[in-house]
DNA sequence: CTGCTTGCAAATCTTTTGCATTGAA
DNA sequence: TTCAATGCAAAAGATTTGCAAGCAG
């Protein structure tokens, strides 16, 4: 909350970037909330804030690291980085779309760490999705 | 080849779809080649297949997992899937866009096996992509 | 033959650009 | 005050739709 728009400015500051309105204004569209469509923060943040401005505030933040993409089927969703929620996956149903976070992934990190040492590449990200069809669609399908 | 597409046409036939002109020529347009933007695709077809049928085949392929969108950076790419080329990951450097396929992944595989069957989610697949930057243009940038 | 597929043109939706104006430091 | 950041309008790009014509089974 105040912690994560302190979190924010101090983010932008070091990065040389300004404090503006715009920013925190899409920033507090993603805190504390599902991953968004480009339309879903649109219609969020509705007109207080400049659509080209939403999509300029989000370039920015990806570069810095704030937020990130994750594809969902066709479309991509934003959301907040690991600087401001605990690092996880998603796994997503391919039948019903729902989506659902999983926050155990200690293989993945040494697995990350240990091929990126080997061909070198350093300051990594990553991010793992995962598809498959939910308990639920599975029952409804079986008929 | 001749095999890959031999498979393409069992897997339209298992799931009651045509075998059609468009559908291998975009299949052969993805064989043997890095993963591909749609415009790529597009201009490697070249108004044999029209843009919108490259789509509608796209959008089939994904369904039928013949094919899967990456995401690098903002835009995504096409790749075939796991039934025709050995499953992989990659790393893209941030810097330069450099591409690379990782091979090794046991450890994925167990852990993707361990959560969905935590949740209850059968008939999955996933992708692992991995950004970072890589030997060379961390030389380059320290300069 | 039959109806799934494709092509074409137009509609939509998404993202980017240029430029004048505003606002953070 | 100064230049980065924003808004607006318009351009450019990407994807989808509707419908007539074509082709696989």
């Amino acid at each position: 909350m105040d912690n994560s728009i302190e979190l924010l400015e101090k983010t932008l500051r070091k990065n040389n970037v300004f404090v503006t309105n715009a920013r925190k204004t899409v920033f507090l569209a993603l805190l504390n909330s599902e991953p968004r469509t480009m339309q879903e923060l649109e219609s969020r943040i509705n007109s207080k804030i400049n659509r080209t401005s939403i999509y300029r505030v989000i370039e920015l933040f990806i570069g810095l690291g704030i937020v990130h993409k994750i594809q969902i089927g066709w479309k991509y969703k934003i959301e907040l980085s690991d600087i401001f929620i605990e690092h996880h996956h998603h796994i997503s149903c391919i039948k019903c779309g729902k989506l659902i976070s999983v926050h155990e992934h200690g293989e993945i990190e040494r697995f990350i760490n240990k091929v990126t040492q080997k061909y070198g590449y350093t300051n990594t990200s990553h991010q793992l999705e995962i598809q498959g069809v939910c308990s639920n669609c599975k029952i409804i399908r079986a008929r």
